[in-house]
DNA sequence: CATTGGATGGTAACCACTCTCATTAGTGGG
DNA sequence: CCCACTAATGAGAGTGGTTACCATCCAATG
């Protein structure tokens, strides 16, 4: 059985955390949140696409407020940021996956594997609180060679 | 006894290695190359800083050809490159000392930290093996936000 | 409703970085 | 040692993502 999915948008919550701080529950925050929790945890999103999303469902929000909007949601919590490549910061729904993405990679051939670890979470988890900095993100690169490329 | 610094700017390390894909020597890749190992290992510059600190010695480098540089060196090996702040890339010298450290880097400011883990360093070799890769090396960036810009 | 100050939209500005191109200068051969 | 070849430099314009500015708008409160 699936149970309704539980919008943050609507429901209330983000109205209450943004009342607290003495802000607004606009129609533009709604339809930023509202359109990561339509597409679910997994997807990331640059503030351009986010933009374009909205723009073709006829909902429009400036570029602009986008930008304003992804960084209040992150720093209310509700998006999680993170930088996959290069020229852009993207942002996807705070969610207990992809806290940290770590890869192997090829320095021949570029081939890449990815790989989890509680361990390298908590390693840098615990170094981010050592120098007193909120933790955003932790990736770890592995620089090898493929088996491939070995010979 | 403390041995001579093996300089690779000027021991011809650096002119070999050029010379063997037909690129020159030039006075600004010894300079950039150089304040690198004046410096130490340990030091995160970003292009801005190198230029500034080349100015200052009266070494003038062009900003442009700092960034020319500064991606040579990196593919050459000379150089890491550290894709951690939103404001700028830097680099610092690739040492054999220095190969497994990490870095805590604040996304804001671009203040960065290293410290140093053991668990973290085991994580990336069982990943690597894994995949069957040979290991090269590994490095864990965390993306964090400073204590000064947290407000 | 009226008030008020936070939020928006449109756009200019900004910043790190790259490109363009005329000029300079390493390199290797003669 | 000089020359020719062409990589490299310097200066500045250009680029793309992001932020600042400000007049206008509107959500929240009483």
């Amino acid at each position: 059985m699936t149970l309704p999915p539980p919008s943050v948008a609507e429901s209330g919550t983000l109205q209450k955390g943004l009342h607290k701080d003495g802000r607004r529950l606009t129609p533009q925050r709604k339809r930023v949140l509202g359109l990561f929790e339509r597409l679910g945890s997994g997807n990331h999103l640059s503030a351009e696409d986010v933009h374009q999303q909205l723009v073709q469902l006829n909902m429009k929000v400036s570029l602009a407020t986008v930008y304003r909007t992804l960084r209040l949601l992150a720093d209310m919590g509700f998006l999680q940021e993170l930088e996959l490549s290069e020229g852009g910061r993207r942002f996807e729904l705070a969610s207990v996956d992809h806290r940290d993405h770590h890869h192997v990679v090829c320095i021949r051939c570029g081939r890449t594997e990815e790989f989890e670890s509680d361990s390298v979470l908590s390693a840098g988890a615990a170094a981010a609180s050592d120098f007193g900095f909120q933790l955003i993100e932790s990736s770890l690169n592995v620089r090898a060679i493929c088996p491939d490329c070995q010979s």
